[in-house]
DNA sequence: AAGTTACGTCAGTCTTGTTGACATTCCAAG
DNA sequence: CTTGGAATGTCAACAAGACTGACGTAACTT
């Protein structure tokens, strides 16, 4: 409320122990700032392709977690993805229609739909997620393998941790 | 186009010298999940504050760099957000109704707009900064400073080398 | 038989982005 | 001084992608 406020929530000097780290507004703003300015790199090239293909983010993203997770139901998808059934809907609809995904009707739970990627949508998947693997392994080269640790290691830190036990759980399907 | 392309590109085996990363296309899938998930964790806590007062993550965003920017003016915002001047100001044009923005004509070219934050507007803006930095903070003493360093170094390795200068051009205005 | 779950769909709304067209204002160069 | 171009703003139309609410159907569970 007062002027002072973002001072006030400074922790204290650093105590004898352990280092609580001392982080300044301004380090938290600049890690704020590239935060954003990353996520558009990260999206820019793929985004570049749907545009193409008059697809969207959220074709790529359904695309890619169907390819991570082959057979998932649509209810996980939708868990995964944090959007409505309606939202995801539209894309699954989509990508349904123009033969990149099928919907199989679940063996043992006939209500359930399981989700593969046919060799069309894999194809673009792979194309989409070279493109974005590009990127990250320059990104990772060029800043080495303990930066590639840390980096990981914040962005694990900064996920609700709801989304950070699904995160855990995905594994890769040709393993 | 064949089904081994995701192999294809791995790099060979690491040579003799100074190690070039060996990255498999697993971990650079991690990495890409991470960002995802990590980035709706980043906007979670503002969006919320957000979400009540009727505004949007493109009035935090402008926010944020009037703030960071004090008196700079709508070209040079458009530039930073990446977004369009209609877009834009759509947007400036509710934040300077509603009295948390100033557009000031400029002294010595009357053409440009310079904005600044009125004490409302600065107002919200530090309570969406506190939310967001407060789980930046969470991150970061969780992971440790060689963790956060890194963490710098990938985000910037991933931005466009445009965003790049602009994101160092950054300071903090309160110097 | 009744209730619940999984899924799909229709209809309507909102935010945020896009293009294109056009007006205004003003600086600067001829 | 006139003209061209730059910076800004505004109107209109549109699209993607998110949302809510309501409804229907099939299938599983109790």
């Amino acid at each position: 409320m007062t002027d002072r406020s973002s001072l006030r929530d400074q922790p204290p000097a650093p105590s004898g122990g352990e280092a609580l780290l001392f982080l300044t507004d301004e380090q938290l703003r600049k890690g704020i700032e590239a935060m954003f300015f990353a996520y558009r790199g990260f999206t820019a090239d793929p985004d570049r392709i749907l545009a193409e293909l008059d697809y969207g983010r959220a074709h790529h993203r359904a695309l890619h977690f169907i390819n991570r997770m082959p057979g998932t139901t649509v209810s996980n998808l939708l868990a995964i993805l944090g959007v409505t059934k309606q939202s995801l809907n539209r894309v699954l609809r989509a990508l349904i229609a123009e033969g990149l995904v099928e919907s199989r009707i679940g063996r043992t739970d006939r209500r359930e739909r399981h989700l593969h990627l046919t060799p069309a949508g894999a194809t673009l998947e792979r194309r989409l997620s070279q493109a974005q693997r590009a990127r990250m392994r320059a990104a990772y080269r060029a800043a080495g393998p303990d930066a590639v640790a840390g980096f990981r290691q914040v962005l694990e830190a900064m996920m609700d941790d709801e989304i950070r036990h699904q995160y855990h759980a995905l594994r890769d399907p040709r393993g």
